[in-house]
DNA sequence: ATCCGCATGTAACCCGTTACATGATTCT
DNA sequence: AGAATCATGTAACGGGTTACATGCGGAT
């Protein structure tokens, strides 16, 4: 089929489409509600990548129903196929890459945002465990160039540094304390 | 001059140069050698950003410096000009735009550690109090999300909104505990 | 009748990635 | 001599931004 894999962009658009069926400007109003993400993708980026998801047949345009089938006027309302939904709940199941992490955190929280409904409470854990190893593991190897990277003629990379650590140690933080809220509500209903 | 301003890869690289007369292959090594940026730039990027910046007269070629001449193989050692001096201080100088202190948090932190002997400490503090402003901002407009969607049906929305919140208010302790440091610094060492 | 919001699309431009190409220098 | 490293560069490709274009629908 399509080569290469999907950007970020298009996963997410992706998702969206696989939660509800939305045409290209349901997404923009989407996009613009979310304080969450404040990137707003343009026209030229959102249209686009639309077409590109419905040439790979991850997405469909609606039949028009009906009686709406007057009514509605250019509106373009994609939902999801079969091997949509297959690419999008691979996409949710993608291993968290230890080396990227950081790079890719946003784009994990929005899977994160993704998997409620679409995966068990199970692997919704693992991941959360992944991602808090993952975690784990870059604020070990930050902690471990500061020890090593001991100048004191430049304080400002040692700030910045801190600076990081610090972030990810309260990311860390999140994902311990979401893995324990969800251990406590699987294991009082089984 | 040369129309649009320079993208943060480019001003980072200026500010690299500044800092201490390099060619492309030193810059590479740099980025590979700070495990802050973990971003490795292709070459495709660098020698083209290099040129970029030279055609802009904001660095320039060394001229090979006697007994150097001959050993040196292909190097292109670049340093700056006036104007790229001129440029980069501007840089520096720039205000945090709140609206995009999240989006922009790496390369504000790039442009703190480039402050270091560059701007006088009461700048550096204006600067730093400009991103806890607008980090503060930042947070109390999260809050203010956050209370009012209250929907207690999607539970990971709200999860990830508390991630967002608990990272950058570590970023918000972060820069008072930098300022802090630095008043006490400063108010000792007048 | 007209203006504004809905809704989609297109074209130029720019920059980064990937992959490949090309020499010079040093090491074994 | 041959291999690895140093060092710079180029070409194809892809996708995002900006800016513009276009038309339908409802509101005053």
């Amino acid at each position: 089929m399509g080569g290469r894999q999907l950007t970020p962009f298009e996963h997410i658009l992706l998702g969206l489409i696989c939660l509800e069926p939305s045409s290209g400007y349901d997404l923009k109003r989407i996009f613009a509600a979310t304080p969450m993400g404040l990137y707003q993708p343009s026209s030229g980026a959102l249209y686009p990548a639309l077409r590109r998801l419905e040439l790979r047949g991850l997405v469909q345009v609606q039949a028009p129903a009906g009686q709406e089938a007057r009514s509605a006027r250019h509106r373009r309302v994609y939902e999801q196929t079969q091997a949509g939904q297959a690419a999008h709940m691979s996409w949710l199941r993608a291993p968290v890459a230890p080396a990227t992490v950081s790079y890719d955190l946003g784009l994990h929280l929005m899977r994160f945002v993704m998997m409620e409904h679409l995966l068990p409470p199970d692997e919704v854990l693992t991941f959360l465990q992944n991602l808090a190893d993952a975690l784990g593991a870059l604020t070990a190897r930050l902690e471990q160039y500061a020890a090593g990277a001991a100048d004191l003629t430049s304080r400002h990379p040692r700030l910045a540094l801190d600076h990081g650590l610090e972030v990810h140690r309260a990311s860390l933080r999140w994902a311990e304390h979401t893995i324990a809220a969800f251990s406590a509500v699987s294991s009082t209903r089984p």
